[in-house]
RNA sequence: GGGAGCAUAGCUCAGCUGGUUUAGAGCAUCUGCCUUACAAGCAGAGGGUCCGCGGUUCGAACCCGUGUGCUCCCACCA
């Protein structure tokens, strides 16, 4: 058989991965082993593969594959995410382009289209996942929104309103006008903007007849005067001491509003006044919880402004805040305007300028669940790699804020609340069971007569289920599959989301389970550019993934972003990573091109038997030595390390140092002892490096000998014990070797002559390895060493 | 404003408990080679104030203090 003269990914790629899945090797099903269950992060299903994918994705597998041949029940389940938020606005923006709004549409029409578009485009990522070779179990793939899945969530709503953790509340919440939803903390953006500051001045109440007098505010949204209800000053401020308790009025409208005295209020900011408007403001409404203000309203959905702002009714808040100047000035209320840089809030999802908005809400009470999880990662019960997050994860779970779970979308869990026209609510699994509690004697109801809550609950309210629920662990308690698969190993995900999801997983787990949901969680890096800047589709910096698997190779990919990606340090993506990828794919294959050459022409025997076992005792003791590192760097999390050893051992040690030593002359024929022990090392590479390159290492296996089983679920024999004799590295055989042809080049050497050569090494024993290379290059009669490290022949 | 982390070759990083390290690796650079597995290769070379300063120690890239610079997280001042 002819060996092409480099190696050529695309074919063998596609061919191993059709046939293992063919071979059902992903599959797996509860058996007597010990199980490695890994979860996938569920990307949005909306979502295409982009490198925090590929790197995230290629760990996993690099840990699942590894498990599996260690002998474990490895499990690796697929799944999406509904996304809430981003999946309605991929689907808002599709109608819009068949002209089509969403608020002509009813929530049943819509939500057919959202259906529609995510049986359509959903999921394409888990086809790309293919190409990168995951070894996903297929047949167990999930969706957050699948029924058991949707009706597990509602149960949880449920089951944590009765327990009095899930709370109706007004509160002040980010809002986001443009997709007219609630908004957590979390998906906020502050942005630096440049913006103005406007000095206005209120009318203070005296007696009549007395000379009118103006204290004076500074504020950056003019249009929330209409909305104030107090003015608050420093209660130890001279300038303003005569004022407190007195009344000033709201230009253009005329309310009278209380001044005030709190110590929240910074002296030295502004005038030293600060204008209260507790419907719009987070502190000011604090301020107004504590004074009893009333709290006046004066932004719709929309963030255009209401009727109880009197004034510019319908208008938008950013139009009037242009607008209101003009007719402060002419009233004589601005005094002046400063520029002024402030952070302002913005929405992760539509990038619109948040509004601070006061609102009714469903809320989860986060104090008593996250006791246990924070003890759980404290304790090392779980356990966090790097280590480092375990800091940022405390801080955070001690000042734990409640939960703010329902969003004003349609796409989504739906709020299992329903309410009478009264105004009473009821919670339950469904309208019937809404109607029995609601439904009284005295106030007898039909279902016609109840409406059922029309917001959605946050994404991260369904996924905080993830662990369990792909077994069916809440719709199906106690089944075979969540007994086995339960609790899950490794968890492979963001720093970003430590809080959106791993805190919430851990708390789900402990409070549905009884349990952790994993026992490790391995935080990869942020993918960046070269610049250091990240990669994200709206900056363009991206790669097309497909593209470079299409033209390095999956397993160049895989190798070339696991080779730059330290353990929980961000990764600076570089395409020379993956070049170095594909070189290493050809090396690989011209080794086997090497074996295929000698294949042909083995012999009996050969007279340097005594030779020949030192080679192989060599390789032998340098293969068990980095498979026991390897071992090492993978129980701490270190893939990259293990990954360079493996590089360094196929290339140095076992390309450039053992096969040239046991390289017969030309055209000699090579023995078959040494042909066969050579084969083994050679598989026993492609074992050690298959969860990370699983392509050619199959392709090589195969091709190098006929084999009845595939590499893929091959298990790795024990390590043979390590002979401490011989340790000498390739690095250092290298220099003696390379000392030796730089003699001989400038015909130093010769027989019966001596030569110095000045080796340094470490180890004692590694001169029982240079005296075997002297003897073979030179044909030295023996060895003379130092303790000075200089070795003669 | 509160907290965490980082600083080692041009770049990305190892360097674990202070001592075999005259500080290493990969990539990049330069030089010479198309040598019968491999130019996607081989052989070699250059490249460092281990961020500055001070301290502990027989001995510091490593421990302590301090200064500087950068990154991230949290909060956010009208």
């Amino acid at each position: 058989m002819e060996l092409s003269k480099n190696y050529i990914p695309t074919d063998v790629e596609n061919k191993w991965y059709a046939h293992w899945l063919a071979a059902g090797y992903f599959n797996s099903t509860p058996d007597h082993r010990e199980s490695y269950t890994v979860v996938m992060p569920p990307p949005n299903v909306t979502g295409i593969l982009h490198m925090g994918h590929c790197l995230n994705n290629s760990i996993q597998d690099i840990l699942v594959r590894r498990a599996r041949m260690m002998g474990k029940n490895a499990c690796w389940i697929p799944g999406t995410d509904h996304a809430s938020i981003a999946t309605e606005a991929k689907v808002v923006a599709m109608l819009r382009e068949r002209g089509i709004t969403k608020s002509s549409l009813t929530r049943e029409a819509f939500l057919a289209y959202a259906w529609e578009w995510k049986e359509k485009y959903g999921g394409i990522i888990l086809q790309q996942l293919k190409k990168l070779g995951c070894s996903l179990d297929w047949k167990r793939t999930s969706f957050t929104m699948d029924p058991d899945y949707y009706q597990s969530v509602i149960a949880v709503f449920i089951d944590l309103h009765q327990k009095g953790h899930i709370y109706r509340g007004k509160r002040m919440i980010n809002w986001d006008v443009r997709a007219k939803t609630a908004l957590s903390d979390e998906e906020v953006i502050y942005k630096e903007v440049q913006s103005k500051l406007f000095y206005l001045n209120y009318l203070i109440e005296l007696p009549e007849n007395a000379e009118p007098t103006f204290i004076t505010i500074a504020t950056v949204r003019p249009e929330t005067i209409l909305g104030d209800a107090a003015i608050c000053v420093h209660p130890d401020d001279e300038r303003y001491k005569h004022l407190h308790g007195k009344f000033a009025f709201v230009p253009l409208i005329n309310r009278k509003i209380p001044i005030i005295a709190d110590d929240y209020v910074a002296i030295d900011f502004g005038t030293g006044a600060l204008k209260v408007t507790p419907a719009h403001d987070m502190n000011d409404y604090v301020l107004g919880q504590k004074y009893q203000l009333d709290i006046i309203d004066t932004m719709n959905d929309d963030g255009t402004m209401s009727e109880a702002s009197q004034l510019f009714i319908g208008i938008d808040r950013l139009e009037v805040r242009k607008q209101i100047i003009p007719k402060l000035e002419a009233a004589g209320h601005l005094l002046k305007i400063e520029e002024y840089t402030n952070q302002v809030g913005f929405s992760e999802r539509t990038d619109a300028m948040v509004e601070p908005r006061l609102s009714l809400q469903w809320w989860v009470s986060m104090k008593k669940l996250s006791e246990p999880a924070l003890l759980a990662v404290m304790e090392d019960e779980i356990h966090f790699h790097p280590a480092k997050f375990k800091n940022l994860y405390r801080h955070w779970m001690e000042n734990i804020k409640d939960w703010c779970i329902s969003r004003q979308l349609w796409w989504g869990h739906r709020i299992p609340a329903y309410y009478a026209p009264d105004g009473r609510f009821a919670v339950a699994a469904s309208i019937e069971e809404a109607l029995k509690q609601l439904s009284t004697p005295e106030n007898p109801l039909t279902i016609i007569d109840i409406k059922q809550d029309e917001d959605c609950l946050d994404t991260w309210f369904s996924s905080w289920l993830w662990p369990f629920e792909v077994f069916k662990g809440l719709s199906q308690p106690d089944n075979l599959n969540l007994n086995y698969y339960y609790p899950t190993k490794t968890l492979v995900t963001a720093p970003e989301i430590i809080f959106f999801w791993v805190a919430r997983m851990i708390m789900a787990g402990y409070e549905y389970q009884g349990t952790k949901p994993f026992s490790d969680v391995y935080f990869t890096g942020i993918v960046r550019d070269k610049q250091g800047k990240k990669m994200s589709k709206s900056l363009g910096n991206s790669p097309d993934l497909l593209g470079l698997i299409d033209k390095y190779g999956a397993d160049a990919v895989r190798f070339g972003i696991m080779i730059s990606s330290p353990a929980g340090n961000d990764l600076l993506f570089d395409e020379s990573s993956l070049e170095q990828g594909r070189n290493f794919n050809n090396k690989l294959w011209n080794a086997l091109k090497l074996m295929k050459m000698w294949e042909a022409r083995t012999a009996e025997s050969n007279s340097n038997l005594d030779e020949q076992a030192f080679a192989i005792n060599w390789f032998e003791n340098r293969l068990a030595t980095v498979q026991l590192e390897v071992n090492f760097l993978m129980e701490q999390f270190r893939l990259s390390e293990a990954l360079k050893i493996i590089y360094s051992l196929v290339w140095d040690d076992f390309c450039s140092w053992y096969l040239e030593w046991i390289k017969p002359g030309f055209e000699q024929p090579i023995d078959k002892g040494l042909y066969k022990k050579t084969v083994s090392f050679f598989e026993q590479l492609m074992q050690l490096l298959h969860p990370f390159m699983p392509f050619i290492t199959e392709e090589i296996y195969h091709l190098m000998n006929e084999q009845k089983d595939d590499l893929c679920v091959k298990q790795n024999g024990p390590i043979t014990k390590i002979d401490d004799t011989i340790t000498a590295s390739g690095e250092l055989l290298k220099k003696v070797i390379s000392a030796l042809r730089d003699a001989r080049n400038k015909n130093q050497l010769k027989p019966k002559e001596s030569i110095d050569l000045h080796i340094q090494t470490s180890q004692e024993n590694d001169y029982k390895a240079i005296e075997a290379i002297l003897m073979k290059q030179v044909n030295a009669k023996g060895v003379h060493y130092t303790n000075e490290a200089i070795a003669n022949s």
